[in-house]
DNA sequence: GGCGGAAAGC
DNA sequence: GCTTTCCGCC
């Protein structure tokens, strides 16, 4: 009966699921990888086999009953090696979950709380498919079936994990797997979509712009030195149709053109939109993008660039995120950005007026090699966020999905509160916006894109500009030629042979550019001609 | 039943 | 920092 208390919730190996350290501190338990309630809650919620104790709340969005509290207790109790666990403490346990927004009373009715997925899932697994309850099994509820996929920390140890069996007479080995095959056996009615959307909407709404300072923002910034991402089980899934994800966000490429998300989903820029994630590759958020518009898309990417560059990122930044994260965008990632990482990432060599410049700025010049660890470090400190309480926001069914697109774009640029650069689930990636450059900040102003993380830089300008740039400089330097003085003509002369060995660098460069972005890149000879110049 | 303060444990 | 434990109060 008893299967013992592990203290080290997180599987290892032998549970064949690896999940990222901040999937075991959740919002905010630095060093803590003991699991959790609201994790232990979501895991029993998880499973079909515990749906007599603990269920999806039909209809309600996140809201579970606890059907027998007493034996949710003794699992609880367990669990964590508390025999002396009764309702009344998991009960306070939980209730300390209301300001932190993970959780909520649902007055009225005995033993029914809900889950803030807003805060809570949401922006750590967006691809999360939410589904009311009904829909799916008890496995994938009104929760992200990603708390199936994502397969929550076993509710023991890994040991017990590998004898399968954690509770008493239950099957709870069940794999995360033949949960989400439920998932299938079940029927989404047309109403169902409807909910589907009502409450993606409403979560995905309320998700960035109001973001209080809650979960969301304290979790996410607590997991901004973390990898992200490791939400997927297994390398190995990929299309998997009992997914909440459709296909799994790998390295496949069918992950990037077709990733069902919910049945009321789709692949809205709404939802993507609305559900920027610290934990979810932009490579994801791209990808659905893409999925709807390609020309988007391409922005999108350009502004991803930019980020690259802004912030001096290496394109070897990425193949720091998990092999299955990262790949996806690299396919789709247009050749102009491509071109731009090893390039401005590689600073060319600076003039000694531009090293004067610069000076100031080298210590945060980072040559490709080293910088991976960059990331994010520079960008600027989260500000303040609004607070609401994101539960009283109840949208209405008329005004989901149509105006959704729209419904972006107003909330994204109405509300200052969610300005991607606030974004704390952006802090844990690279491609957090960058704080707006000078030279986007004009763009920004002008371009509408629809992604919050975006925002405020137009891509295809940026990128344009960048480009354009190295080549204005790339002539002027020509026309000036003459005008300079005899030794720097002689110098440039110079530079001029030299070239020819640049442009081999440049090969290798490419070579680096194309293994680790997949394409080629069209700017690089105006920025080698640059390059070249300057020194 | 539910809430939340307080203190202690981990 | 999160949970457990205890407890008074509603």
């Amino acid at each position: 009966m008893k299967t013992g208390c592990s203290i080290g919730e997180k599987p290892k190996g032998g549970g064949g699921y690896h999940f990222p350290d901040w999937a075991y501190k959740a919002e905010s338990s630095p060093g803590s990888r003991q699991i959790q309630l609201w994790h232990f809650i979501l895991e029993l919620l998880q499973k079909e086999e515990f749906r007599h104790v603990i269920a999806w709340q039909q209809g309600e969005y996140g809201e579970f009953v606890i059907k027998d509290p007493d034996e949710v207790a003794r699992l609880w109790g367990r669990r964590k090696c508390k025999p002396q666990m009764n309702y009344d403490k998991l009960s306070r346990a939980l209730r300390y979950y209301y300001n932190k927004q993970i959780l909520h009373k649902t007055k009225g009715k005995r033993f029914t709380y809900k889950f803030n997925f807003n805060k809570l899932v949401m922006p750590n697994y967006p691809f999360i498919n939410i589904r009311p309850n009904g829909a799916v099994p008890q496995s994938a509820p009104p929760v992200p079936t990603a708390s199936s996929h994502f397969h929550f920390p076993p509710l023991d140890s890994p040991s017990e994990d590998a004898h399968g069996s954690r509770f008493s007479g239950n099957s709870t080995a069940q794999s995360s797997r033949e949960s989400l095959n439920e998932v299938t056996d079940r029927k989404t009615n047309a109403s169902e979509q409807d909910d589907l959307s009502s409450d993606w909407r409403r979560s995905a709404d309320l998700l960035a712009p109001r973001n209080p300072m809650g979960l969301g923002h304290r979790a996410l910034q607590k997991h901004k030195s973390d990898l992200m991402l490791p939400v997927f089980p297994m390398p190995g899934m990929y299309a998997d149709p009992h997914s909440p994800f459709g296909l799994s966000p790998l390295p496949g490429r069918g992950s990037l053109l077709n990733i069902p998300i919910s049945p009321a989903l789709s692949l809205t820029p709404t939802v993507f939109s609305y559900s920027p994630s610290p934990g979810l590759s932009p490579a994801f958020q791209s990808s659905s993008c893409f999925n709807f518009n390609p020309e988007e898309m391409k922005h999108y990417l350009q502004a991803q660039a930019c980020s690259v560059l802004n912030y001096h990122l290496s394109p070897r930044t990425f193949p720091r995120y998990p092999g299955f994260m990262m790949p996806p965008r690299q396919p789709h990632f247009p050749p102009e950005e491509q071109s731009s990482f090893p390039i401005k990432l590689q600073p060319p060599p600076m003039g000694r007026k531009n090293r004067e410049r610069d000076q100031s700025q080298d210590e945060e010049q980072i040559t490709p090699q080293q910088t991976p660890v960059v990331t994010t470090m520079k960008v600027e400190p989260i500000s303040a966020m609004k607070v609401e309480p994101i539960s009283d926001y109840e949208p209405t069914s008329d005004e989901d999905l149509d105006s959704s697109a729209e419904k972006d774009f107003h909330s994204d640029e109405e509300d200052d509160s969610f300005s991607p650069r606030e974004d704390p689930t952006r802090q844990g990636h690279t491609f957090i916006k960058p704080a707006t450059p000078s030279w986007t900040a004009v763009s920004s102003a002008s371009s509408r894109p629809p992604y919050p993380n975006v925002a405020t830089v137009d891509p295809s300008e940026s990128s344009d500009r960048v480009t354009k740039d190295y080549s204005v400089d790339a002539a002027s330097v020509e026309k000036k030629e003459d005008s300079l003085p005899p030794k720097l003509r002689l110098k440039r002369l110079w530079n001029g042979e030299r070239q020819t060995e640049v442009a081999e660098d440049r090969g290798e460069c490419r070579k680096v550019s194309c293994i680790v972005n997949g394409l080629r890149s069209p700017v690089i000879p105006a920025e080698t001609k640059a390059v070249a110049a300057d020194s």
